[in-house]
DNA sequence: AAAGAAATTTAGACAAGACTAAAATAATTT
DNA sequence: AAATTATTTTAGTCTTGTCTAAATTTCTTT
């Protein structure tokens, strides 16, 4: 029996779960950041979370979600990653753009829908950008890897997950050929915050710091 | 460069261009059915529509689209349509849900991915019920067609369209193969307002004068 | 044509979810 | 430790879209 739940609480489960994920502390201040709304948005709609048993809320120190919380914050990014790479495998959309779509679509997803889309994808387990897809029972594999900024130079590496939040560096990245499952070698990180060089494909391209952030991979077994 | 109008609007919208195909007046009364809220929310949302240029509006006698209200209205129900194709052809979605699926999914799909869709169907120019696809442009072929209720005996009739607002008629049509495309002859009618007997594929069925409304026909050329 | 019924509009309230400005608390600097 | 700065919360307002109850207008009946 599932509660109706609005938009808004769904995107703020979400944006909570995502800060949960990176951020030791949920704080307002993040969540106004992420959500774009003011702080006082963000604390009023906290107290609502709370009084449904969705967070739990400290005065002054952050939320954490409930198993329930947790529960649907899931179902909505289990939603979000299925309809991305549905939208990239049916019907072509390219993989910068799969996001902002997805942001839309997550919220009016049928659960029969859901599942054809699943059965039509053959029981995936990552979405585009190499993001694990929730399971429907709320749980979801979590993979053990490191940012490309911290990897050392001369390591070959295995990319496993792009944050699929800014296009413009999923387009660059798709067009050196960067994609999850992609091997390269990071060749060097140059000096002064400047770029990590990296070689795929017999060629160097230089990834800003920055970005190497949001780059997941793992040691490639070479 | 389209404005960015609620939900709700274009509910309004949608709701006002199908009375107006069926109604001679378009009464608060009729939308406030329509859309299942007060009639006095529905003067209240006219006030709003009006203001906007997208209706016009004298008191106590009803609405009408304005050109720019039914281009809008047109590209919603175009939206729902290829939807409702899109979804029972590329994920198998019974013909009897497409519509309420299609409801939400209408309002959250973007120009591209309209195209993209429109381009896997191959340029469709009906739904799953027999509608009518608007066109891009704003325009939409309408075709000349009887109700099924309006049949005289002994006519041999192919079906247009069936309305797509009553799934479990719905899923009675499909049950004895009647669908768009399909022909039929119209064998009597019981008296007493009882049921226009149709037969198709060799037998005999029933059909309720008030369903025999929503389904449209045209003359078999024999 | 007047009375009663039906439809429409007005008036006022409410819920959700956002905002700004100001107050309270916590963190940081000196 | 006090002062400054940053964060969070409170208080109060606004917009959208809904509602009910009451008033108005139109339609129908006699």
């Amino acid at each position: 029996m599932e509660k109706m739940l609005s938009q808004s609480i769904e995107d703020y489960l979400k944006a909570i779960y995502e800060v949960e994920s990176s951020e030791e502390k949920v704080s307002t201040s993040a969540l106004s950041e992420k959500l774009g709304v003011s702080p006082a948005s963000v604390t009023s709609m906290v107290k609502k979370l709370s009084e449904r048993k969705l967070i739990t809320h400290k005065r002054y120190q952050g939320v954490k979600l409930t198993p329930a919380g947790r529960k649907i914050a899931l179902e909505i990014i289990r939603h979000h990653r299925l309809v991305e790479l549905y939208l990239k495998e049916a019907l072509g959309v390219p993989w910068d753009q799969v996001h902002q779509e997805a942001e839309k679509w997550e919220h009016v997803l049928s659960e029969d829908l859901e599942d054809r889309i699943d059965k039509f994808l053959g029981y995936p387990v990552t979405d585009p950008h190499g993001s694990p897809i929730p399971r429907r029972d709320g749980t979801m594999i979590v993979r053990q890897c490191d940012a490309l900024v911290d990897v050392e130079p001369d390591t070959l590496v295995k990319v496993v997950e792009v944050s699929d939040h800014d296009p413009e560096l999923l387009r660059y990245l798709g067009g050196i050929g960067l994609y999850p499952e992609t091997e390269m070698t990071v060749v060097s990180k140059q000096p002064f915050k400047g770029p990590i060089m990296v070689e795929l494909t017999g060629k160097e391209y230089p990834i800003g710091r920055n970005a190497a952030k949001y780059i997941l991979v793992e040691k490639a077994n070479n």
